[in-house]
RNA sequence: GGGCGUUUAGCUCAGCUGGUUAGAGCGCUUGCCUCACAUGCAAGAGGUCACUGGUUCGAGUCCAGUAACGCCCA
């Protein structure tokens, strides 16, 4: 065993157990390996991307999972993978290639994809590097991209099924245009924000009626050029007087139609809107109501075209301050006020987003989105925490349907072709060589491409072979739990819901979980633009990765955002460094012994307390990780090793490991090593490369051994504690006793001051026999936990003058020194101490009176009370008569 | 406009199915370089559990309403 250095090296040991864990193929899954199947995949990151906040949040979560059911021996696999982020890649490719002064018109498609693909073989590896070095158990063997031939092969198969089944089409409808990005979005794509816009009032001449106008309010005014009527609510009295009269469209000065239609509100704007189908939804569906054609006045890039007339080739917000010059000029625009309104911006590049007219496929979602509903309504899906439930079930009850088309170059390129020759139109999973139909070799695929989600949705089977039938498949599908964050369900884990069901006839996985956003302490999201973003890198340098874990699930209560900032690491890496510690200290006294070592002696209580404890942990952390209370997890390891083995069990043991009872040391190492190595198997999905490296410095693992794979540690409950291991309740409780009065005993000396080095004689007056013999028996450890120069047990001590004491379960404790002693102090203390118990008993003896609670509370309840009142009975006796020797009248 | 979340110690948050004396970390105060650890040890101060009502023998916890803040959808 090789000594241990005051500090742990964290670089050294992370990137040699990286190294090594890989290389021995111990997060590899195995399709025959023992075990029931336990499968993650992974949200899988854009390959632009660089590892955040959150993806460490997300990834840590889901290897603590991945990592304690490896350990429970689940054939556990973590499946890793990117996704290629149509829109996003092909804004990076194209900005380094502007940087050379080319457009990818300069280059073709063919050309393009060539730098997209180059730039991926550079950069596109950088995340998953990254969650490497976070410490992620992924089974790097199995990882996919979802531009890989297999998935491409997938996502093409998925929709040549869904067009045969009528469940893609294509159509002419209004959809969210991003003009910086030259692509429609879907509908998630488009965020909605609110901005502080105005609210312009536009005056419409009414034709043959001298200088009447008709007003209109609109945020856009530019879209005046695109509008084909005016509409007014058919039960607005207002506007009867209008009739059948046209208006005319200012600026080009067309005639317009008024139509009624029920849509309008009549209590927004001036009750009349203008309607302009080209750029509107709601303006789409009403002018179809009333047979009247789109006028469209955008080209792909923001632009004005040629139905814009004289603003033709203007950009759409140079426009708009053009239109409003000239209206103000002409007399028309009657008033601007301030409005704040939800205006849509692309989620990929923030340009404000246009809803446009134009031809694009679509995924018809409601046929899809049935089985979906029911999996999660009758639980064999299940939200955690529960309330995304409702999230989930509210849009996919009110789904529309889904615009699947890109108009970029990076991507699945839609499997549609048309015959040039004969216009046949077909999908097919492989080009064809010639049209089905009439043989012509003359044949056309779709331009555009899909929507990158459309790869995403079918990752749980995609990224196993699917189609094809492999052992995988079989193996690992459903997977079992989707570790993601909310902004997501829509976007990726309802539609995997649907194409789980759709695809493979099963559910894609039976948890999700849900957790939060990970924010800056200023509440705001983390993002790299606000500046205001923790880079975990950053943090894994300055500390480590265990730390970064670590805090980050001590922080995560479940499904709350989580608020950070530098010092919250700090916690992790204390808490990393006092594990260390802890081992340098048994490391110290040799190395474990065999556990014969410790023989067929019985426990001592302070052992069997330190057993019980850990028991209780063990069952605990088993616990939580199945109700995914991550912090509670990570919290119930934290309290167990710093508090109960390292304040009090290693305090406590160094008599003994100091001392010359060979045998007692050999047995108290022997159980405290059993003890250390349990904490580190429960410690291990939390922090793996510390405990990975202690494991092996200690010796608990042999060469080719590792704590990756060694088993969780089974909670005996109270029954078994007591028969495998003897451990009895009433001396593990006898020991917290024994702590509280330590504790008392060490206030004692605080309150006068006392510096260590000063010793003082200790007296208890036990409250029973059983307690004098045990404390008499414990002596020695209790004169070394509060430095007493002499420890009496005396069952019948009545101070011979005033002496600090208090009261304690055990008994009273009294201080005795020389000269010193505040007899007010005293006073006011044990006055304050017997007001407080006398409070609590009157409540206690109440409620005890109370027929209610004694007729209708459970029995253990009143049981309890009842134990209460009695030590509350002892207690207050005791403070009485310490007033009473210190000249104080009993009062209560 | 609809839905959801949050409101507990100076700060950040736990507190799950109501049941002893409401907890933690940080910060603060006091004393300690005690032979694993000063990234530490010991002790301490600090709370009308947002507000109003209700249910209950019993409410931080359940119900209704109010307020503030935040998020999602329209």
């Amino acid at each position: 065993m090789e000594a241990l250095p005051k500090t742990c090296d964290t670089k050294a040991i992370e990137a040699r157990w990286s190294r090594e864990w890989i290389d021995r193929g111990l997060f590899h899954g195995r399709v025959e390996a023992p075990g029931a199947p336990y499968c993650i995949v992974i949200p899988p990151p854009n390959v632009t991307g660089i590892l955040h906040m959150g993806h460490a949040l997300n990834n840590t979560l889901q290897d603590v999972l991945v990592r304690w059911r490896r350990m429970q021996g689940r054939n556990a696999v973590w499946i890793p993978g990117t996704d290629h982020a149509g829109i996003a890649t092909q804004n990076v490719v194209e900005r380094a290639l502007k940087a050379e002064g080319l457009t990818r018109d300069d280059l073709g498609r063919e050309a393009f994809l060539e730098r997209v693909w180059d730039w991926r073989a550079h950069y596109g590896g950088t995340i998953t590097r990254q969650l490497r070095r976070l410490g992620a158990s992924c089974d790097w063997d199995r990882e996919r991209f979802t531009m890989d031939e297999g998935l491409s092969r997938a996502v093409r198969e998925v929709f040549v099924r869904l067009y045969r089944k009528g469940l893609v089409y294509r159509g002419q409808y209004i959809i969210n245009w991003c003009p910086r990005c030259g692509t429609a979005l879907s509908d998630e794509e488009s965020e909605h924000r609110p901005v502080r816009g105005k609210l312009y009032h536009i005056r419409y001449p009414v034709e043959g009626a001298g200088r009447t106008f008709v007003t209109v309010a609109t945020t856009r005014p530019e879209t005046l050029l695109g509008d084909v009527a005016l509409a007014v609510n058919p039960r607005d009295e207002r506007f009867q007087k209008l009739g059948r009269r046209t208006v005319r469209l200012p600026i080009l000065d067309r005639p317009l139609a008024v139509i009624r239609d029920d849509f309008v509100d009549p209590a927004f704007g001036t009750g009349v809107v203008k309607v302009t189908p080209a750029h509107d939804p709601n303006d789409f569906e009403m002018a179809r109501r009333h047979g009247l054609e789109p006028v469209d006045i955008l080209t792909p890039d923001g632009r004005m075209n040629a139905a814009a007339g004289p603003y033709e080739g203007l950009d759409r917000f140079a426009c708009r301050k053009r239109i409003l010059a000239d209206l103000e000029a002409q007399g028309l625009l009657e008033k601007v006020e301030d409005h704040a309104h939800a205006v849509g911006h692309c989620y990929r590049c923030d340009a404000v987003v246009e809803p446009r007219l134009s031809p694009q496929w679509f995924v018809k979602m409601a046929p899809l989105a049935r089985p979906a509903i029911e999996a999660v309504r009758d639980g064999r899906i299940r939200f955690v925490p529960e309330r995304w439930t409702k999230v989930y079930l509210e849009w996919m009850e009110n789904i529309r349907d889904w615009c699947i088309s890109r108009q970029i170059w990076w991507g699945h390129r839609i499997p549609v072709f048309t015959c040039e020759a004969c216009a046949h139109e077909w999908a097919a999973v492989q080009p064809p060589a010639v049209c089905p139909e009439c043989r012509a070799e003359r044949v056309r695929q779709d331009e555009d491409v899909l929507d990158t989600w459309f790869s995403s949705w079918l990752w749980p089977f995609s990224v196993h072979g699917w189609p094809e039938q492999t052992p995988e498949l079989a193996c690992y599908y459903p997977t079992d739990t989707l570790v993601t964050a909310p902004e997501i369900i829509f976007f990726w884990v309802a539609r995997m819901i649907m194409a789980g069901f759709e695809f493979m006839d099963d559910i894609p996985f039976s948890r999700v979980y849900i957790h939060g956003t990970v924010r800056a302490a200023d509440g705001r999201k983390m993002s790299k633009s606000l500046g205001n973003a923790i880079d975990p890198l950053d943090v894994i340098e300055k500390t480590s990765a265990d730390a970064l874990r670590f805090s980050l699930l001590m922080l995560a209560s479940t499904g709350q955002d989580v608020y950070l900032s530098d010092e919250k690491f700090e916690l992790g890496r204390n808490f990393g460094t006092k594990v260390w510690n802890a081992a340098r200290y048994l490391q110290q006294h040799g190395p474990p012994p065999a556990p014969e070592a410790a023989g067929d002696a019985p426990l001592d209580a302070d052992e069997q307390h330190l057993l019980a404890r850990l028991h209780d942990t063990i069952a605990a952390c088993t616990d939580h990780l199945e109700r995914f209370r991550f912090n509670d997890y990570a919290l119930a390891v934290y309290e167990f090793i710093w508090h109960d083995y390292c304040d009090w069990f290693v305090e406590y043991s160094k008599d003994i490991l100091y001392g010359d009872d060979a045998a007692r040391r050999g047995r108290t190492l022997a159980r405290m090593h059993g003890v250390f190595a349990d904490a580190l198997r429960l410690l291990h999905p939390a922090m793996p490369f510390l405990t990975e490296e202690l494991w092996h410095a200690m010796g608990y693992g042999g060469a080719g051994e590792s704590l990756v794979t060694a088993p969780w540690p089974e909670a005996l409950d109270e029954a078994a504690r007591q028969d495998a291991l003897g451990i009895d309740p009433a001396r593990v409780a006898y020991v917290e006793a024994r702590r509280e009065l330590v504790r008392a005993a060490r206030t004692l000396r605080a309150d006068y001051s006392l510096p260590p080095a000063r010793a003082a004689e200790f007296i208890v007056r036990p409250g029973a026999e059983s307690a004098a013999e045990a404390l008499r028996a414990d002596t020695d450890s209790i004169v070394k936990a509060i430095r007493a120069s002499r420890l009496r047990i005396e069952p019948d001590f009545t101070p011979p003058q005033p002496m600090p004491c208090a009261v304690t379960r055990l008994g009273t404790v009294y201080m005795s020194v020389e000269g010193l002693i505040d007899v007010d102090a005293e006073r006011r203390k044990l006055r304050g101490a017997l007001e407080k118990a006398a409070a609590d008993l009157d409540r206690t003896a109440r409620k005890l009176q109370n027929e209610d609670f004694l007729r209708k509370a459970p029995a253990a309840v009143v049981a309890r009370a009842e134990q209460r009142k009695a030590a509350l009975e002892q207690q207050q006796a005791r403070l009485q008569r310490l007033l009473e020797a210190l000249g104080e009248e009993a009062s209560s």
